[in-house]
DNA sequence: TTGTAGGCGTTATCAC
DNA sequence: GTGATAACGCCTACAA
């Protein structure tokens, strides 16, 4: 009985065997050859002292990096970050990859030690959905040494590097549109909140630009900040007991869509007008049905995923931003027509 | 300038600054002393030549497990274990580990081969929400070498180990009885799929235990599978059309839920009485609004973690079942009356 | 078919 | 304060 305080090496297993710690690595990489019985010997002590290979030790002789692909999110309990993540795991999965996550909390130092952490890993590929504010000069050194890094939902600050992010602004100036088109003029946008987060200035753009388009002037009273539900409510009840309150409302993002939805529905108010940014479950069921500009958030995944695996192929163009469609879905709260 | 090709390694930094290894070494782990020059031009050259710690060769050299924590999920992508994963993620965080994630897709031998790449990261913790039909007696050496291994959601089978679940059969029992209360004696049970799930299975005991305890008959035509939406949506509206319909459903899982609830809306049949296992967002603002036996995940996951850094922290105590509460949340859909 | 020497990047030990 | 040496577990290169 080996001392059970250490985990068996190949040594130790080739010792119990009687033979080269080489001859083990053979068998269990089924590298060079090999006698049958001596094979079956060592896959017998292997089971015997329940050796685990060490894949650190490995990594290190072979130089190869960790055969990870490291993801950064600023909320782990974000639907929407989870279903990227799904995305992207669907992907680096088949290429024997696995998936190493952690959570930025939005903040900036949270994230530069989550990356850092994941650097000193050896990981094969990073992706970051950058938390507000945060910038990664730091990184062009390692994407300049041959790690892939691809930015998801939001471009990079400062390193020209491949990011994979949402028709924001087109989606935004669709959705505002169709309100337009179904006769509103004062419409509402709650966005997200920074102000400068890059998706909210986006989609903030796209709705300014249906107004043009339309001809109707920018009213910045119109326009609040939220990413909870909760913020979101207060804002549009409030903008609804404005003296001249909206008959539309655009929200910005999936969580203040749960909030301006509640608070129409708590307020008893079916008359006004919604479009929402991101799908949400159940949008089909509430009546009216929810009208969205539906995002695809495993899309965005797959897509960062698959620019990570093309740069480890050796794809040396330069930084590329790739848009993931978005559609609207018409399902009635888009279709209401504004009182006359 | 050093090769380009390799990354620059501890003797680079020393070479550069005249010093050796060890010296470097000292003044970035901050172990013995260093005069105050000497720290200096170590910490310039470092950010210099873009020196990062190798943390697989300090681990290999320490001896040290990887400072990761492993969770398996059966599917990335549904909000439940994301929120889990979140959960986990708050509690190891604040212990300097990060998360490493990885899905089974539900199935026995990609678990396997997932959980085999973890172990030979040398983890320091591993959480499996273990797949249908999964065993995990391979796993017992490892626990007894020292790795806490925690079950999430589902308990383990093969091996005695911790693990943290909801209130299943409690909370299904509760939600059932709500609906006796409310008149019901045609209650539909839509479980998870397949019918061997832990979840399903403790959650249809549940079910029965509240029709036993309230004198109704057990009817197995009552009961249907489904795991996702579509297949729920047609078992209820094959219920709902047969002889001798139920006048209540109670839905076993969240997916199953939303079937159920866009099936109820589309036959319009606003009589039915509904109770949903699992909470979904925008449910308080269906009208009805959804009665649900609301579970935490968030709370699972964090339990889950505690558990395991209590036994990094030398917990060698047996295993323990943590049961996270459930509660029932009455929304409307669930205290609808049957016809008499 | 099998074994030996050496080294991957880091740190522990002991010496200066 | 600082350095030389050996060792962690494994694999490459070469030899037998």
């Amino acid at each position: 009985m080996a001392d059970s305080s250490r985990r068996p090496t190949l040594a130790d297993v080739a010792a119990r065997v009687g033979v080269s710690a080489k001859t083990v690595s053979r068998v269990l990489n089924e590298d060079g050859p090999a006698s049958a019985a001596t094979r079956a010997k060592v896959l017998a002590a292997v089971e015997e002292l329940g050796f685990r290979p060490n894949l650190m030790a490995r990594n290190m002789r072979v130089g190869a990096r960790d055969s990870t692909v490291a993801l950064v999110v600023p909320e782990m309990g974000n639907p929407f970050f989870g279903t990227v993540a799904g995305g992207v795991e669907d992907v680096v999965r088949d290429r024997g990859l696995t998936l190493l996550m952690g959570s930025s909390a939005e903040d900036e130092q949270a994230e530069l030690s989550l990356i850092t952490a994941f650097l000193a890993r050896r990981i094969s590929g990073l992706l970051v959905v950058p938390a507000t504010g945060s910038h990664h000069r730091y990184l062009r050194r390692e994407r300049d040494g041959g790690l892939p890094v691809v930015f998801l939902d939001r471009p990079a600050a400062g390193l020209a590097a491949d990011a994979v992010v949402s028709e924001n602004e087109e989606g935004a100036r669709a959705g505002v549109a169709h309100l337009i088109a179904h006769g509103h003029r004062r419409i509402a946008f709650i966005g997200d909140r920074p102000a400068t987060l890059y998706t909210r200035k986006m989609r903030q753009r796209g709705y300014r630009a249906a107004l043009t388009a339309a001809g109707i002037p920018y009213d910045p009273t119109l326009v609040a900040s939220a990413h909870d539900p909760y913020t979101a409510g207060v804002a549009v009840r409030r903008l609804l007991d404005s003296p001249s309150p909206p008959t539309a409302v655009f929200a910005g993002n999936n969580l203040a869509s749960l909030g301006v939805v509640a608070a129409l529905a708590e307020t008893g108010r079916r008359d006004i007008a919604l479009v929402c940014f991101d799908d949400l479950p159940l949008a089909a069921v509430l009546e009216p049905g929810l009208t969205v500009v539906a995002q695809d958030p495993a899309a965005i995944g797959r897509a960062a995923a698959e620019r990570v695996l093309a740069r480890l192929g050796g794809d040396r163009s330069g930084a590329r931003t790739v848009k993931v469609p978005v559609r609207v879905i018409e399902r009635g709260s888009g279709e209401l027509a504004p009182p006359h």
